[in-house]
DNA sequence: AATGTCTATATAAATGCTGATATAGATGTG
DNA sequence: CACATCTATATCAGCATTTATATAGACATT
């Protein structure tokens, strides 16, 4: 399982089921995501394998907390996971299932408005990515350098994310164009550009 | 659950469990996939409920099959399901999880390392999706009006795991390029053109 | 005749994940 | 003081998905 490992990732320093949830609330959610449900039985089991350790920790304030650390062995059991080469899961994108099957509707304003709605929440998902991205890096990247090691992975990872989002928004405004030169076929007018569009800008 | 509906929508023409499979691993892998043993109960279920139908075909040549087809109330239940706005499930990206924790593995080649494995992965499923981009399209983009509604919609598809996929491989090549001035600071040449860097093409 | 492969259906077991529910101390608001 | 909210842990039911296994006819090879 990836969860498993991605909790001892999580675990560098020591955490709780509750803190390891709110990363993914804000930190992780670009990459992986986990109910408490799910989250509290795999810390106890990965706990009996001996790659955590827990104690209760005093409620110096609010309600008794188990705070999870990782072992030696749970180190190694990382490392041996990272070093195995990168782990490729199947992708699902169910709004492209739907676009496919869209042209049963038999009609395309109903493409354009579906395209309109996805374009929107892609876009507010490539904000929340890009806000992610400025607490790395000054505005013109002169804060790269001074980024340390976890630092540097995170901000790689969090480009993976802005790219990949902001490929699927152009899609979209792509997607848009084909479809207005589709319904109006004699408006198609010459030097249209379609490949790496930058009329839209996403600033 | 997404694959309900979309068994529906595959099943715009009458198809076996079999049959099904075979798409996923051709025209459908890059947005769904599912084993055997999750469509057989799948589509049982849905004849059940109404949507579908089936029959035995009477082994022509081969083994018997069960060939199942859409009912009306299937098809309006996909309607309902395409009507419903696009469904935005969450995405899980194990490899991005290993890059950030790649950190504790101390040595900036094990990441280079990493990042051109999963650049081979990324470009490998790219060279898969431009294949079937190439089946929609003649080289200057002249078939693109002749196509139907149908092979339009899958057309549109196709793209967006083009672009993302390519938006990913350029990531890759972003990332080695950081990871390089990083292993050799003060090898840094001015002028060095990070952002849509197009200097490894993918043809 | 034996072996292997492809087509085809089916089920069981185990794991992965979500949604609902229960509990309870701490904190803040009216 | 009542009420809501936030923090925090925990469990259950159910749905989603993968892996393994069983069966069997058709066809090709050896």
């Amino acid at each position: 399982m990836s969860l498993d490992h991605i909790l001892l990732g999580m675990l560098r320093t020591p955490a709780s089921g509750y803190d390891i949830k709110r990363d993914f609330s804000e930190g992780a959610r670009h990459f992986w995501s986990a109910e408490l449900s799910q989250i509290y039985p795999a810390l106890k089991k990965l706990e009996e394998r001996g790659w955590l350790t827990s104690r209760r920790q005093p409620p110096a304030k609010g309600p008794p907390r188990r705070v999870y650390r990782r072992t030696a062995e749970g180190r190694t059991e990382l490392i041996r996971w990272l070093s195995s080469g990168p782990r490729m899961g199947t992708e699902r994108f169910a709004y492209l299932a739907q676009l496919c099957f869209m042209h049963e509707v038999d009609d395309l304003e109903a493409t354009g408005d579906f395209m309109l709605e996805l374009r929107s929440r892609l876009f507010e998902f490539l904000a929340l990515l890009r806000q992610a991205e400025s607490d790395y890096v000054g505005k013109d990247g002169e804060r790269l350098d001074t980024l340390n090691a976890e630092e540097f992975h995170d901000y790689l990872a969090v480009r993976m994310g802005v790219r990949s989002l902001r490929a699927k928004v152009d899609w979209c405004d792509e997607a848009l164009e084909h479809i207005e030169r589709r319904r109006r076929p004699r408006a198609a007018v010459a030097g249209d550009r379609t490949e790496d569009s930058r009329e839209l800008r996403h600033g």
